[in-house]
DNA sequence: CGACGTAGAGACAGAACGTTCTGTTTCCTG
DNA sequence: CAGGAAACAGAACGTTCTGTCTCTACGTCG
């Protein structure tokens, strides 16, 4: 829910996830909402079964344990933002700055929506042991992608350093994101967008 | 431990606290320890007892419930990360711009700590429910004061829009903890220096 | 029709949770 | 020495947690 931003259906509020898609499917979107609100450990299975409509072993059956099922949800959120994300910057087309340019709207759009709770990534990497490898590195494989493509975007734009100006780009990225979640203040895109902007100017 | 970056007697690995603090102070050493590295929903009070080295009937006598010793650990935290990092600006002297052109040193610093696991407050505000204010609104305290102090120096500086600069360095700020977080790489302290060096020249 | 696989419903076990409780020990002060 | 507050120790409360189990219902396909 929280990053997936196609259309999605807004059913939203109505409790039980509608029977039409499989078990296996409802389980994964109760999930994705249940965990990106209120955090992965203050959800228990009880409740992801109960919003999903389905039984106890279905979400056993299906992922093995509540780790697999945090797996699952984290994989295909991640696939799902990211898709979205770089479709926001590539889509509409024109140079490689105009398509950099799109970062601070791009966040806008998701800023605004009711169910932004921030990155999954960051928020779960927050939440559990930081000594445990797992949980980083998949935000790190996440965040890798992301950054592949911008710092490919700054070298066809002919930014002199492509791969610092995209980490660079990538901390604005995460700030923003962190700021729009502790404050709920949209324009933290703005300010993300503008400094966007003083990177590129200075070519750092 | 986390933020109280001055000396703190670094006794860290001794399991039980050293019996000289106060048990109160005891409780605080040890739950913020704990809360840091594993995250405030994945330690129980009795971990926080066994390590603090004091009986339970303490801890509830000291702060009346875990949520209280919560509040008491991210108010105390806070208060020491804000004192250790504006002194690491200001504290040498020099003109306004030089003292925002430490920030990236000290994040540096900070992050090459054995005892760094990020913000304590975005953390939390991740594993707690989103749609629940209070947890926002210690975050919100925390860093409106250090974005009132760097709003101050860019108007020494002369930047022409203070403001907008100071919240462009926080989201770098924010950015550089998440990812010194996720991917335990000291540099992304280096990647928000230059960033704050293209946010000055560029004089957002 | 009958067999099989999927899924719902919910009881159940064992552990951990936050919290309260009853004692006992320690230590300061009058 | 007596008295009392503070801290320790740990049992016990009810709840919630993850995970397993049994039983029933409903499809499809031979």
């Amino acid at each position: 829910m929280n990053l997936s931003m196609p259309a999605e259906t807004d059913r939203s509020l109505g409790e039980p996830e509608e029977t039409l898609a499989s078990p296996r499917d409802r389980l994964l979107d109760a999930a994705t909402r249940l965990f990106c609100r209120f955090g992965i450990n203050s959800v228990g299975v009880d409740a992801i079964v109960e919003a999903a409509g389905t039984a106890k072993t279905t979400l056993y059956n299906s992922f093995g344990s509540k780790d697999g099922l945090v797996e699952a949800v984290l994989e295909r959120e991640g696939r799902a933002w990211r898709t979205w994300f770089l479709a926001e910057l590539d889509g509409p087309g024109g140079t490689a700055q105009e398509r950099l340019g799109r970062i601070g709207p791009a966040l806008k759009q998701w800023f605004g929506r009711e169910d932004f709770f921030g990155c999954p990534f960051i928020n779960a990497v927050g939440e559990f042991d930081k000594s445990d490898d797992r949980m980083r590195a998949r935000a790190i494989a996440h965040k890798k992608i992301v950054l592949e493509r911008l710092a490919a975007l700054c070298a066809e734009a002919q930014f002199p350093e492509p791969v610092q100006t995209a980490h660079a780009l990538g901390l604005v990225i995460d700030g923003a994101i962190v700021a729009a979640l502790v404050t709920r203040d949209v324009s933290a895109a703005d300010i993300a967008g503008r400094a966007c902007q003083a990177l590129f100017s200075a070519r750092v």
